[in-house]
DNA sequence: CACATCGA
DNA sequence: TCGATGTGG
């Protein structure tokens, strides 16, 4: 998923207290699907309830965002809509390699090896559309704002957040940064001890450009040689070797051909990430959770335990009280610019 | 993922 | 009291 931009960043870590009262762009579909992964049995079975329907994103979802809410983050949850056409090669390359991870799933299983069972399974996980509208459905429940993108979600996170309408986008993968995301904040769910100040890391794309030497556009470039979920990249050419060529600042379509790429096969690819397809409309408001709601679609629709969404719910009464976050650019009319009331 | 439980 | 391990759904 996503493209290898690892090895040229240098986050800084983040408190999770120096998100509070933070608006944050959360990439619904990367994060329900490392629910999937890791919240799993040690046989690598996924958590269902007694219909034998999947729970492993309600649990994530409910724990994590109650988490965040009780630190003062304030999460804007955006999904997936239609994928590019380009994007055809990646899905069916992913639907195979979890063909092949089912395979070795059972196989583990047969020989007793939980582990690699495990690590397996969670390559199998897919998110299905009616997952996703149950996570939409909780979150509604719990008061909080989604969005339905109408195609890539990171690109409608890094709009919102270029505009200064959220502070910045949370995921795991660095797709944002190709969409022009002013601030990318990775390892929100990696929790450590609750008290021991737990920690995220940022990415600031104004950094990260200066630090490489490279324009947005540029970063785009090294994103085309290495390979995005829209193009397979250059042969011979990982983040290392990509950078070395942007660098030297031949030009779009020389350094696409030094790299043995085609200029104009590549030009939709750009436009993707250069003026992606986004939604224009206020930002939906937080209010307060349904407490009716969420005990029917957790407790009687899933099989979870009352005392343990009480105790969810109780951290979200703890929650402090909201600092307002500033908007980059007050009074300037763009995308999403409502804020809705703020709940209880 | 977060929480409960257990043994050092 | 705390890391490791188990449980929940």
């Amino acid at each position: 998923m996503g493209l290898p931009l690892r090895d040229l960043t240098h986050p800084t870590e983040l408190p999770w207290s120096a998100l509070r009262g933070r608006l944050l762009a959360v990439d619904g579909n990367n994060m329900l699907y490392q629910f999937l992964a890791t919240i799993r049995q040690r046989d690598g079975q996924p958590f269902t309830d007694r219909a034998g329907r999947p729970t492993s994103h309600l649990i994530g979802l409910l724990y994590r965002t109650t988490s965040w809410l009780e630190e003062g983050i304030r999460p804007v949850w955006v999904f997936d809509g239609k994928p590019p056409d380009l994007k055809a090669g990646t899905l069916r390359t992913r639907f195979e390699s979890k063909e092949r991870a089912q395979a070795a799933w059972q196989e583990a299983l047969a020989a007793g090896d939980l582990e690699t069972a495990r690590r397996k399974a969670a390559q199998t996980s897919r998110l299905t559309r009616a997952m996703v509208e149950e996570a939409q459905r909780l979150l509604s429940d719990l008061g909080l704002p989604s969005i339905q993108a109408p195609s890539e979600g990171e690109a409608q996170g890094a709009r919102m957040a270029a505009e200064g309408v959220v502070w910045g986008t949370a995921s795991e993968d660095y797709d944002s940064l190709l969409f022009g995301t002013p601030r990318l904040v990775r390892g929100l769910g990696s929790r450590q001890p609750h008290d021991q100040g737990r920690a995220a890391h940022l990415i600031e794309r104004d950094a990260l450009l200066s630090e490489l030497g490279l324009s947005q556009e540029e970063l785009i470039l090294v994103g085309l040689l290495i390979g995005t979920d829209f193009n397979d990249g250059a042969a011979g050419y990982g983040p290392k070797k990509a950078l070395k060529l942007v660098q030297q600042h031949r030009g779009w379509e020389a350094t696409l051909r030094t790299a043995g790429l085609d200029p104009a096969q590549l030009e939709p690819v750009a436009s993707i990430f250069r003026s992606p397809e986004v939604a224009v409309g206020p930002l939906p408001p937080f209010g307060p959770p349904d407490e009716e709601a969420l005990a029917h679609l957790l407790v009687e629709e899933h099989d979870f335990s009352e005392d343990r969404l009480r105790a969810a719910l109780a951290r979200l009464h703890r929650r402090p009280v909201p600092v307002p976050s500033a908007p980059a650019a007050p009074g300037h009319q763009t995308v999403l610019d409502g804020f809705g009331p703020e709940g209880a």
